[in-house]
DNA sequence: ATTTATGCAAACATTTTGCAATAAA
DNA sequence: TTTATTGCAAAATGTTTGCATAAAT
């Protein structure tokens, strides 16, 4: 259903690297670096805090790199990228379009959720718009 | 459901104005520009946007003022925020919280989805979350 | 050997802040 | 008259580009 959608499910930082590799992107340090960092934390950060956290952590990278990185990633789909208040947001792929945002943690959950085809045909004839895809972002607490 | 939930629904501009002044906001000549322009385009501008159509209309305002008035705007529920690849986009609220973005004329167009009950409990119950809101993007084509 | 990727320097775009002047109520 | 609003100037923030160098295949 979505245009972007994986050919090959990513479900470790092994297929994420394989999948460059399958694209045609090399598998650069500073790549790997990016990569790890990401399956590692399992959250969603933006540019800026990914290239500070490497940084921090003595990874010699630098911050145009990041972002050129973070964009072919993300146009090979091997990450994904939110749009949030915060700015673009990225991280793993793990094959699931929607997201629960935790608003006590922060974290941005990944789930799987299928809507009734009734409720999308009934949204069609209402609109006159062919619905190829949907993303649903379900807000709520942890405790 | 929302947390921003308007208590008053905002089905016109002058519905913003009152709004406005509900909440103690001063209905300036420039605010009234950048609403009266949400309200006669009934697309999601951006910041940037929305101050360039109001100098090339010829009207008397500061890039600051927009930025101020859009975010307190927005904050007082008068006007919606999105995040998207675009930036921050402005549109009026029309009382609902879910969108389809079409993909050939890159319009808006807001609708109201309520899910089944089920499907949130069995998605509370899966993660854990206590659900209080959700936002669906569907995606599709008008052609 | 070939071609992608890196990262500096600099430009660019967007958004924010301090604050004195202005205008709405 | 009081207080919110405006908007200039300037800074801060975030992102992108050109391009010579370095590294991956």
């Amino acid at each position: 259903m979505s245009e972007t959608a994986a050919q090959t499910p990513i479900r470790s930082l092994e297929d994420a690297l394989n999948r460059c590799q399958d694209k045609g992107m090399r598998v650069s340090r500073q790549r790997r670096y990016i990569l790890e960092l990401l399956w590692d934390v399992q959250e969603h950060l933006s540019a800026r805090e990914i290239y500070d956290r490497l940084s921090r952590a003595g990874r010699d990278i630098g911050h145009t790199s990041v972002y050129q990185n973070l964009e072919a990633l993300a146009a090979n789909g091997i990450v994904e990228c939110l749009d949030r208040s915060e700015g673009r947001l990225y991280g793993n792929i793990s094959d699931s379009h929607s997201h629960i945002n935790c608003l006590d943690s922060n974290q941005i959950i990944d789930v799987q959720v299928q809507l009734p085809a009734e409720l999308l045909e009934r949204l069609e004839a209402e609109t006159g718009v062919r619905i190829v895809d949907y993303r649903i972002d379900f807000y709520g607490y942890q405790r």
